[in-house]
DNA sequence: ATCATTCATTGGTCAATACCAAATGAAACT
DNA sequence: AGTTTCATTTGGTATTGACCAATGAATGAT
């Protein structure tokens, strides 16, 4: 039904009781497929409200310079961002030694809430070494960080180390997306260098894994290999 | 136990019956952890053989110019290659649209399944334009593609176009694995242009999620926007 | 009209069983 | 020594029944 698009996306599924006793088959069961199309990106659930189509994927390139809403808003789809936290806090001895600076210097930890038309697709969680961006927080932080640290602080985002990988939502990030614990997702971290190559800026990602497309293009072989 | 080390990567965990009785919960709790321990990336089952706790990740940029082989000895581990089916076909029509040829033309399907340590990790459905590389399947295949296509052919592999995203094993790439249908992945396919940009080569590739860290770097804004 | 309460709905978790099918290893056979 | 056979182990699938917890709509009080 799904694939013949008899099923809209975003439309919700029958209860899964409904659904046991429509196929005959145990809800035990009834769940174990779900929670299958669930893992191959057809449907997903809000917790405890119920099962739902997925909406098609965004693309999204993580090493472009366009920003999420941007990138968003040119696929005809409408982006929202909202701003879930904002504190100052102490380096741990891990941040410390992700963004090359002493354990206990000033940490800004800026959490936010991506979605696409209306729904919660990724949550995020910025970690800026505070005394490159004095009183970043008291700027709007709903809006594109690359242009604030250019802007505000002329800082020119020039290289950016991502890493990704599928895994499974732990508790907070799933209750900030509305998701179970458990649901399959995929994290994306990312390392990013001012011009001066010295590291201004450490993200968390975490994405529901149905609604992206990474998608990346390169050209070989015109520069030469980057040593890693 | 796995966190503190006690289970080595690549251990056996006890049966789950045995967990069962040990933990004193139903064999079906069981499984619903194991299955959640599985999408985190910490654990893998082979089919019917057992649950075995994952090796590290290999870390993987599909950007890099550097083969797999290669990239997986860099790390110290060993990569392996089977040639599990090559055959020529007639182009379909979905084919025909992404390698833009006719339908109907020759078309090159070579199957290859990727191993790290042993370990299948990635299978591989490799589609080439039969008429830019003749007598193909005649050459050894178990090694890298790019220099083949180079030195037989003279092609330069000049832009790729990378897409990915999680989803769950189907039918086929399951048992290529030795895993099990609904099994959590990463599916990425690959569009090769040359130099004269024309489309010589469309990959599929499916990931167990728990063998890789995709990694990226990116120098920004050198060069103007590229457009999609 | 607004807010608090109640309750049916619906997903989340768990138990106890059962049977199937692939994988494995030991025993029997060539 | 190598192959075949077969019972055992182990995961894969499915049923039935039960209770908890968040949600959301209906209800009642302010």
């Amino acid at each position: 039904m799904i694939e013949a698009q008899t099923l809209a996306p975003g439309s919700k599924l029958p209860p899964e009781r409904t659904l046991a006793e429509e196929f005959e088959i145990s809800r035990v069961t009834v769940r174990q497929a779900l929670i299958r199309m669930e893992a191959e990106g057809l449907i997903f659930r809000e917790e405890r409200r119920g099962w739902f189509v997925s909406p098609p994927r965004i693309r999204y390139d993580p090493t472009a310079n366009t920003s999420f809403t941007e990138s968003i808003t040119k696929q005809g789809r409408v982006a929202g961002t909202t701003v879930l936290s904002k504190q100052q806090v102490a380096a741990s001895k891990w941040i410390s030694n992700l963004l090359r600076c002493a354990v206990g210097a000033p940490i800004f930890i800026i959490s936010r809430l991506r979605s696409v038309d209306g729904r919660a697709v990724m949550v995020e969680q910025i970690h800026v070494n505070a005394k490159r961006c004095p009183g970043l927080l008291d700027y709007p932080l709903d809006q594109s960080m690359t242009d604030l640290m250019l802007e505000k602080f002329g800082i020119i985002e020039h290289r950016t180390q991502i890493s990704m990988r599928p895994t499974a939502l732990s508790d907070q990030p799933a209750k900030a997306l509305g998701a179970s614990v458990g649901t399959p997702s995929l994290y994306l971290s990312r390392t990013i260098l001012d011009q001066l190559k010295e590291v201004i800026e450490f993200d968390h990602e975490f994405w529901r894994h149905d609604a992206i497309d990474i998608c990346v293009s390169t050209v070989g072989k015109l520069e030469e290999e980057t040593n890693r």
